[in-house]
DNA sequence: GAAGACATACGGCAGATGCCGTATTTGAAC
DNA sequence: GTTCAAATACGGCATCTGCCGTATGTCTTC
């Protein structure tokens, strides 16, 4: 038997990670060798193991979206990054993939697609949910490799509208927002349109499910 | 070795419920014999099936909050049901035992807590995690205590209010919400503002912010 | 059967939002 | 130096929202 692969496993509840831990090490010839509750962490164990495997809950808080793929790729170029989440947005795959993604798993999947996921980013492969398949059919249309420096979420936002992105997960209208930056009400309005836009979100409510769920901190 | 007690399952991500299974088995003296991914083959199982436990993740779609807790106690009296979620209100917590839960765990718990609260229902007691103890200050096996001396006064939501707040969370807007439930845009807008006047918040963004962070499922 | 809570439904009004534009300035990239 | 993206700012218009009312029917509780 061939040595076993060592995994990082990165969720934050506790209850799920340790049923996820016993699933992996049932499944497959995996061994968890540490966890982590929140991106600090997370970040301490990359610098400090040398796993095969990050098994990766895009939904901690602390681990601001996909940005946190490229940073971790930076750190140990070597891991392997599953992403394992409740979100199928075509977007966030394709983003979560280009900033350096071996897998992409969703929670509401079938549990041996654990295990042929771990089996193709093994052989180098990438491997992808049944349920978000469908994310990669429409083409990427630029190839510019991402930045990494400051972005937030999986579309590629301006520093700006981060900042506006943050402040709508405060629960902040477009006048508070103007407020707190100094800027025109009218600016913070468009910025908050371009937001959408660049989503694919329809709503002030919308865009506040997503901004919080994206893990911002709250006011 | 005493006869295994049997539980039923219900979690709506697939991968999340086989790890569930999994750490269910290892820890203690229970086999799984059901599992459900949605509120109507729940309630399937609980009226097929003899199972001593249900773990319920009350996140499910189809899974009205609290009342189906109540339903299921009626459709089967002896079923202890231990409620595993990631909502950590208060209210929702009272709620939850009020309704007849023996259990109250929340995701982010410790896995141990897990075991403590199968061995606790199993003996016919109670257990609440210990992120969500603060929410009672006397056994729940007696009536409503004086409201007036609630220092943390949690906010009594109706079951119409909790369903609006669930739709709320997942970004939809009062007409939306009208939609999904068949009644008057104008009705959903009157819940929504009842919702607002209760938990004191003062907009769209704010109130979906706030429904999110409940643990709310995302849409 | 009286009282109260709940869910239903409607309307006015001011303000905010979603969506469509346009336009200027700045700084980085080429 | 030109080009381009980003950030700034404004306006119109339809819709939605927040807040203030009123009202009816049901159901539980006393």
């Amino acid at each position: 038997m061939k040595r076993p692969l060592t995994a990082i496993l990165a969720d934050d509840h506790a209850i799920i990670r340790e049923g996820l831990k016993l699933l992996i090490s049932v499944m497959e010839n995996v061994s968890v060798i540490a966890e982590a509750a929140d991106g600090e962490a997370l970040l301490g164990h990359v610098r400090g193991t040398r796993a095969d495997l990050l098994i990766l809950d895009l939904g901690m808080p602390g681990v601001a979206g996909i940005q946190f793929i490229s940073d971790i790729r930076a750190l140990a170029p070597r891991l392997k990054i599953l992403v394992l989440t409740a979100n199928i947005e075509p977007r966030t795959v394709r983003a979560a993939l280009e900033a350096g993604a071996s897998a992409y798993l969703t929670k509401d999947g079938d549990p041996e697609e654990l295990g042929a996921a771990i089996e193709a980013v093994k052989n180098g492969g990438t491997y992808l949910a049944q349920t978000v398949r469908f994310a990669i059919s429409e083409p990427a249309r630029n190839s510019r490799p991402p930045a990494a420096q400051d972005m937030l979420s999986p579309i590629p936002l301006t520093r700006r509208e981060h900042q506006i992105l943050a402040l709508v997960a405060q629960g902040m209208t477009a006048r508070d927002i103007a407020e707190r930056l100094g800027i025109s009400p009218l600016t913070a309005r468009k910025h908050r349109e371009n937001l959408m836009r660049k989503l694919n979100l329809h709503s002030a409510a919308e865009l506040t499910a997503y901004a919080v769920r994206l893990g911002l901190p709250a006011g």
